[in-house]
DNA sequence: TTGTTTACTTACTACTAAGTAAGTAACTTG
DNA sequence: CAAGTTACTTACTTAGTAGTAAGTAAACAA
């Protein structure tokens, strides 16, 4: 990959985060990288193929970051898993899964589909995290893992939307809690 | 208030909540309604003042909700509260600020502004009936009042976001997780 | 009855969006 | 060294967007 492409991929990661998919725009990318707007249809013909490409970095940096977590104690392993929440709400930025899922209705069919497939694969790791975590008694809580797995990342998600509206003393106290019920 | 102006809040609130703010556009109004977009403007000179009517309403509606369940002991009032939401997701709407979180830094200052009033009367009013809850035994929970407030609306805003992506049993899992965790 | 307000329409502006076709300079490969 | 490939730019199109100025028919008010 060019240098040129990955500052594209990344600057469009800030910007869903930070605008939405639909508020972000071509010029957007081509002021601060200093191209013309052509120069992003010749990496991403298509703005979706675009979004495409960012929603498949993350998973990779989800795949990346358990795989070299794998060995830390569960308790630890969601500790991290926050601290990535908690640098991004201190650049301002929501998860992707905040900022693409209540656009979901007007992202294409591909997006739709990889929108999917990433919130998958984050609930199946925390539900095998948490599954694993209370089998180990590094967690204690009640009901099925996967119901749990659901429930800590909806909080760790609208942690970072009403961060934004609140201030970010809104992920503090939402991830200060959620780790505190688990027994963490 | 004229019929017309009343079904372009409406229309606006619906096209909030399935596209988004920044998605929607005068034509998804005009047309159904069958009238010209200047007619929206006539209402409302701007977009902006359009979305300060459509977050408006919703804290008028929440302020008499509120009130008729008063009497309630504070359990049902969350579950009349969690009712809400269930309609919503049967409908395939996210609520108001699941929707306008991420699209915050795009608002103009007024519909931020607006919003941040909603955020702070959602939560003072979640607040207040947990914490009465607790104290007349129908709730059980640890921490502080206010923390538990914010883990509840933040669980609910997401089991709409999550429900778009991994079907409506998001929103199910969620909110009897949450209400059985509360001893409700 | 005349003047004013209400609730629009008609017809438009200024702008921005994503996307494309053709050209080009530099590097790579046979 | 020639041919092709890569990574763009230039210049453009098409299709929207919010917003506006001027006009109008009907209801209402003095």
């Amino acid at each position: 990959m060019t240098e040129t492409k990955d500052k594209i991929v990344s600057l469009a990661d800030k910007l869903i985060r930070v605008k939405g998919f639909n508020a972000f725009s071509y010029k957007d990318i081509s002021e601060p990288l200093q191209v013309k707007n052509a120069a992003i249809h010749y990496h991403f013909p298509t703005k979706s193929e675009l979004g495409l490409e960012v929603v498949e970095k993350e998973m990779r940096t989800l795949a990346e970051n358990t795989a070299k977590w794998k060995k830390l104690p569960e308790d630890e392993q969601l500790s991290k898993f926050c601290g990535v929440f908690r640098k991004h709400c201190n650049q301002g930025n929501v998860c992707l899964m905040g900022s693409l899922a209540p656009d979901y209705e007007t992202l294409s069919p591909e997006m739709q589909e990889k929108v999917q497939q990433m919130a998958s694969a984050i609930l199946s790791w925390m539900t095998h995290c948490l599954e694993q975590g209370r089998k180990h008694k590094r967690f204690r809580f009640k009901g099925d893992a996967g119901d749990r797995a659901l429930l800590v990342i909806s909080n760790l998600q609208s942690s970072l939307l009403l961060s934004r509206v609140l201030g970010p003393s809104a992920f503090s106290r939402i991830s200060r809690r959620l780790l505190e019920d688990l027994g963490a």
